[in-house]
DNA sequence: CTGTTAGCGCCTTCAC
DNA sequence: GTGAAGGCGCTAACAG
């Protein structure tokens, strides 16, 4: 289209737009911000030149003179900053940062110590912020959360009273994860959890948990995190004191692949004497030996329905759960 | 100590600290910027009551009086969106939005379409962008790099005159991963490169080339990719094309165990019939059967460095290789 | 309905 | 050296 073409030097402002449309800045600002308060003729107009002169608002003016930021905060809470690294933090940022590029916020990603909520004040009194999203969230920080933020926080995992939740319906997924097994015939079922100070996970646990005393099976669980390390110790663990095991549900891949590991390690044939299942889907499951049989985890929808959450400053029910998919492998 | 504590809604402001210091707001913003056309005792005074108030300067309002922006572009070049949801665009954004974090600028996520590089004169158009950084950029973008991003864009992977780099020395690491694999006798080496419109890993391509020449190697080049499949697919067309390979150099860690797959599927041994090499050292890499040979990729430093350089707008080498070092393990 | 006037918080000429 | 004043681009109070 004919291309907003070279112009090198020329931030098109709102006094551009106002002095062709013939109206004053306020008018025109009224025009484009799609208040109410202006006649039609005088909108349409403003709008014809603004589109024709390619003006955008500058978010920075925008944002100072109306008192709102232009950053979208997402701090991950962890015993220590190496939650910064791991892979789902990454998904989650990088789908908050293509949300923000349309309204011209970008994300900006800070650790959130366990045992120092003081970095959430730190976050409500910066006047740069937008909003925030939580990630991996316990219910002592958010009992901290500044009055001040109410409204323009999400958490992605547990919320509170005062904070939407937005997550995978990860219980959902573990029960069905559960049933599968039982349904394949396998009845002495382990599971290596996620890290003992993430309650989001737990959910999960309480699943399998329900699941099996339904069915009149006993709990296997044994603790974990979200690191092949600890699905290798993990299932190490879950054999020498249940040797009779023959299921190890792992809560994400990662885990699995650890847990494999290990019985690859014992001698033990996966899935012909134990079978291994994960969580997540991520991309390289399906191409271990054996394939990896796992749950979706759609975290990029999860995000982006929090950033944008959060940019919108929309009021959000309270709690929202995506459903979690089997994906059928090899390993079970 | 004593915490900064509960100042709900009081942003201290540059006025503030100017009048309980008793100058003028000029002076304090003098004060505190560093200039030195500013008194001794007037600037100490300025300092002290500033970090006694916990005064921190709005990065908007700056970013508004200086004309720079509170955003920091990272543009990845593609032939389709979905290289956003690459892990290693996210490791890259993760980088990118700590180290923006500490000056209040956060990071925009793009997809820059190969054939449609209006994209980058949007980018330089925009005021509310600080700076750029641009992911697998080819030469034809890098040359429609517009002029008024100069100083604020630099690139991982190629550069350009104007467009200064960022990158591992992926070069040095694969002669390194060839001469691993001569040394250990293999002779018959195969290649999976990366996509091929992206510039950067034709370095790959060349060092591996020129160590084989050097060594009287014949070179067996099969285009590939990022992804796994291509690494199923490229060494599948590899061993018809050359059955006596011994063994295969994989562009990355996924391309090698889409490769494995293959080599699985035709039941040759890896590594006894076939050697398999990766690059990136994902953590998941080491977890596989077997245990993925390759070479670290330390995409948290090129960012940090690339970001750094973009906030901080000092001039950078035009290129600047961070080393990358073999990880042994068992599949070579 | 519309234009004029004030800021948002900061930096930066300009006089003093 | 320092203060007063102007402006970055926009929105939100006032008047008309």
């Amino acid at each position: 289209m004919a291309g907003t073409g070279g112009g090198r030097r020329a931030p098109i402002t709102l006094e551009d737009v106002a002095r062709e449309a013939g109206v004053s800045r306020a008018t025109a600002s009224r025009a484009l911000i799609g208040s109410d308060t202006v006649s039609t003729p005088a909108r349409e107009r403003a709008r014809a030149v603004a589109a024709r002169l390619g003006y955008a608002p500058d978010p920075l003016a925008r944002a100072l003179a109306a008192g709102t930021g232009t950053r979208l905060v997402v701090a991950v809470a962890g015993p220590d900053p190496t939650v910064l690294d791991d892979a789902y933090t990454g998904r989650v940022v990088n789908a908050a940062a293509a949300v923000g590029d349309r309204a011209g916020v970008g994300v900006s990603l800070q650790w959130l110590p366990l045992d120092r909520p003081a970095g959430l004040d730190r976050i409500a009194a910066d006047r740069s912020v937008h909003g925030l999203v939580l990630v991996n969230a316990t219910n002592g920080l958010l009992a901290r959360v500044p009055r001040s933020l109410r409204g323009r926080v999400v958490s992605i995992g547990v919320g509170s009273r005062d904070v939407p939740a937005v997550d995978i319906d990860n219980a959902g997924g573990a029960a069905t994860m559960v049933a599968h097994l039982i349904g394949t015939g396998r009845r002495r079922i382990a599971m290596i959890t996620g890290p003992r100070w993430l309650p989001c996970t737990s959910r999960m646990v309480e699943a399998y948990r329900a699941t099996l005393r339904e069915a009149g099976l006993p709990a296997r669980v044994v603790p974990g995190g979200f690191a092949a390390e600890d699905g290798l110790v993990g299932a190490r663990r879950a054999l020498r004191r249940w040797p009779d095991t023959d299921a190890v549900l792992a809560v994400c891949d990662a885990v699995a692949l650890g847990a494999i590991a290990a019985l690859r390690e014992l001698g033990v044939r996966v899935p012909g004497d134990v079978a291994v299942t994960g969580f997540d889907d991520v991309p390289m499951a399906a191409w271990g030996e054996p394939a990896l049989t796992t749950a979706t985890h759609p975290v990029r929808t999860i995000a982006t329905t929090a950033a944008t959450a959060v940019l919108g400053g929309e009021a959000v029910p309270p709690q929202t759960w995506y459903p979690s998919e089997l994906v059928l492998r090899a390993s079970a």
